[in-house]
DNA sequence: GACGTTACCTAGCACCTAGTAGGTAGTAGC
DNA sequence: GCTACTACCTACTAGGTGCTAGGTAACGTC
């Protein structure tokens, strides 16, 4: 009674397209638990794959979050160039100069609009901007380096709003993560645009 | 060759004492680990005992969380009450009525005030609240209440400031929330009170 | 000085963790 | 149809997970 040693059932994909879904599975199970609660096991199971054949595409646990990592930012950066009416925009927060003609509140705006329609994909940010907070984790450089930036280019546009560039960089940027937060909390009491929206009124009042 | 079966050399604490040193150990990790990747042994270590004396306090994992959660709020509720020349205030969020006297941005001074010198506590709340946003999170409504809580206790202060009570203490709590992850992230270029007296300015702009 | 309480221990369970070594089979190019 | 490649597998290691059962010794009370 020998067991046949290798019966494949599980699909074989290409490997663009197994990546990309295990981004998908990984995005979520991270917004779920975080990357510190996050198990190679679950990741592989949503995929359909064995923990081996997981790490085949993405090498260790640390590789999986940067891939993810990149992936969403590749991923953000088309679709708000495309909510802006910009062309090739690589990414607001990855190029050096933005196009011209980019005003600081209806890019806020845009931002705030994109992210009330993947809640997830916000929470997966929420999670990690705290977990990463400590210098042991991995992802910690990457977000220390992404709120620089986007701080440096909300304080380039705020230029033409206000003597005092980098508090309304800062202010804006903290509004914005405050506001999801609650939103995330209680998304059917809480109309993240809306909310934004009285925000912004007060922030970009004549200062 | 026999093994003296018990050999005691770490030293045996009252109740009270042990409690109060589990907390203050747990704390510090949950805010560098959050609670997904908190581990009994790493608390037990830092407390000089093993997990089955460390279980003997707390009663599963679980229970540590809520332990750690009800002993700082706890803590925070003495110490406004204190800077705020208050009496005996049970707790901002937790007990019914507010002193009067008390005003709503005075009050917001006095809580930053507080969380600018305990960057490890607010880390910890901050881990917690992203975290906690799951469903399946033991914090999970402890933080949902919390939240709300504050909300209502804001928005009733609110109500002598603006006639958009709930608008106004929902920016506030965004603004907190949002300023104090970025000074966690860069402290040193980041000056908690000055950023809050800035944001509070334009917050309690007439309206 | 005996007695009950309690702070904390050892031993062990059932399971999960990330990661490695080496093999198997589906696929694409010739 | 052969060959090279690669997507994915089985089997395994070494260690960590929360938690339980049951015991031991330090303590306060009488």
């Amino acid at each position: 009674m020998t067991v046949p040693a290798y019966r494949r059932e599980r699909a074989r994909l290409p490997a663009a397209q197994r990546r990309r879904q295990i981004m998908e599975a990984t995005a979520e199970l991270i917004a779920e638990r975080g990357f510190w609660g996050l198990s190679m096991q679950d990741v592989a199971d949503r995929c359909g794959l064995t923990v081996p054949g997981l790490l085949h595409h993405v090498g260790s646990k640390d590789g999986l979050l940067v891939a993810v990592l990149e992936h969403r930012d590749a991923e953000d950066a088309r679709s708000l160039a495309a909510q802006l009416g910009i062309g090739d925009l690589t990414a607001p927060w990855a190029g050096g100069a933005l196009p011209p003609g980019v005003d600081l509140r209806r890019m806020c705006a845009a931002l705030v609009r994109r992210n009330a329609g993947q809640p997830e994909i916000v929470r997966l940010f929420a999670v990690l901007e705290a977990e990463s907070l400590a210098p042991s984790h991995p992802a910690h450089d990457y977000f220390a380096a992404r709120q620089e930036h986007t701080l440096a280019v909300f304080a380039a546009l705020a230029k033409d709003v206000t003597a005092e560039p980098h508090a309304l960089a800062r202010q804006l940027m903290a509004m914005m993560d405050g506001l999801q937060i609650q939103w995330l909390r209680s998304p059917q009491t809480n109309d993240l645009v809306q909310a934004w929206e009285d925000a912004a009124e007060l922030l970009f009042a004549d200062r």
